[in-house]
DNA sequence: TTTGAAGATTAGTGTAGCCTAATACCCTGT
DNA sequence: ACAGGGTATTAGGCTACACTAATCTTCAAA
């Protein structure tokens, strides 16, 4: 117990925010992030993240293992939902309210998740019906900094032969989004998988009647979950 | 000719873009903006502005004559009425799409008009009919960098015995314009100007059937059309 | 016509965040 | 056991934008 509490905290900068939604990101399987991945996430040049890490670990919002790598504190990590609820709320309320499509509400929920203030997106989630997942099917963490957790695997892993629900699509990437969603890969999708080629081949998978070929960087972006027969 | 024009003119600054707000509204009748005026409206230190109009006027954004004032250039103008068209939209979206009320809409515009796209302004001026005036009834100016300039009088100085329309009210404090509110005095209220008291005093209006007294700083505020009968 | 106060500007600092170049550390392959 | 490559950190700089203290302008009143 040496620490100092401040009670009215600082409000983050917009950087900050970035940083530990990076960390996030990074730390969601276990594990350390390093300063190179946290950089590239960034594009920045690595030595600013560990300028950063420094000031993040002064500030009791992360843990920094020097030539290890960074985790969230508990407080890190609940300003990290909070930015993560307000991302995802956004790109529900721009999809659903404004009429957006699915490539390109990443790019504005990124600039807007720094303005909006807590009692706008708690309007914004109350006039969505409290939504759970964003338009790529990821989960929404509650208010009060609950996300939930599936296991899902991806279309390149899920074995042949399987009836699956494409759950989740993770990719910000407006082309490919688009791509997807005209090929029908939308969550909520069930589908087969009929076939892989090896050497890290093209999946082939039946929706409905129709089927469809989809290559190996694709597949690893698309997460399904398995339908236990 | 001398000035070098750059095409892809780099984004304004957060800073920059509330600079030129500011000088817009101080220089609306005209003439120049003041140093201290721009510190006090931004509540910085007068010496921070003098370094900021440096810079702008190096941009070409304003005209800045030293120990007289500046003004906006065109370019600056144009800057300036996008930011005013960007805050008075949200404000208009916050109130009719998400129920805020006329009292709190400025201070949640003033953290989005930085954040927001023109896309995204665009497709809420286009969700709610193309507004042309925010809820205290500033206008709204056009994409295309047009105002409407209306001649107003306060509540203060319109002659007693004439039929006004409140058309615009000046002020952004919550609780000011809650109590507004509850009187009726609202953008578009009919009312008679009934009576006077000297010495700065109180006005007195008819509003329908009812009867107001509006002290004299409250009724500086409110802008008021002349009915011409 | 001088002078003094108000207001503007310059000088000098500080912080947040970024950068590049230089250095330190860690680990794996020999 | 150690050398070298890859990664992290430190050192030193730069820009934007705020601040205070010191100085300069302007203008109006005596």
């Amino acid at each position: 117990m040496s620490t100092s509490i401040r009670s009215p905290q600082p409000p983050l900068t917009r950087s900050v925010e970035d940083y530990l939604k990076s960390i996030f990101h990074l730390t969601s399987q276990g594990g350390f992030a390093t300063t190179s991945d946290i950089a590239a996430m960034l594009e920045i040049a690595p030595p600013s993240v560990s300028g950063m890490m420094k000031r993040l670990s002064e500030t009791g919002l992360i843990e920094h293992v020097p030539y290890r790598g960074v985790q969230l504190t508990p407080q890190g990590r609940r300003a990290a939902l909070q930015m993560i609820r307000r991302h995802r709320i956004l790109e529900v309320y721009l999809t659903r309210q404004l009429g957006y499509d699915w490539g390109d509400v990443h790019v504005e929920a990124e600039r807007l998740e720094h303005a909006v203030s807590e009692k706008l997106i708690e309007r914004m989630a109350d006039a969505l019906g409290e939504p759970r997942y964003d338009p790529h099917g990821a989960p929404i963490p509650t208010a009060a900094g609950e996300i939930e957790e599936a296991e899902l695997v991806t279309l390149a892993d899920a074995p042949v032969g399987a009836d699956v629900v494409l759950r989740q699509v993770g990719d910000e990437n407006a082309e490919r989004l688009h791509y997807l969603a005209q090929q029908g890969l939308v969550p909520g999708t069930r589908l087969t998988i009929v076939d892989r080629q090896p050497f890290n081949g093209p999946t082939t998978v039946r929706i409905g009647a129709d089927t469809r070929v989809v290559g190996q960087e694709l597949a690893g972006l698309l997460w399904c979950e398995g339908l236990s027969a």
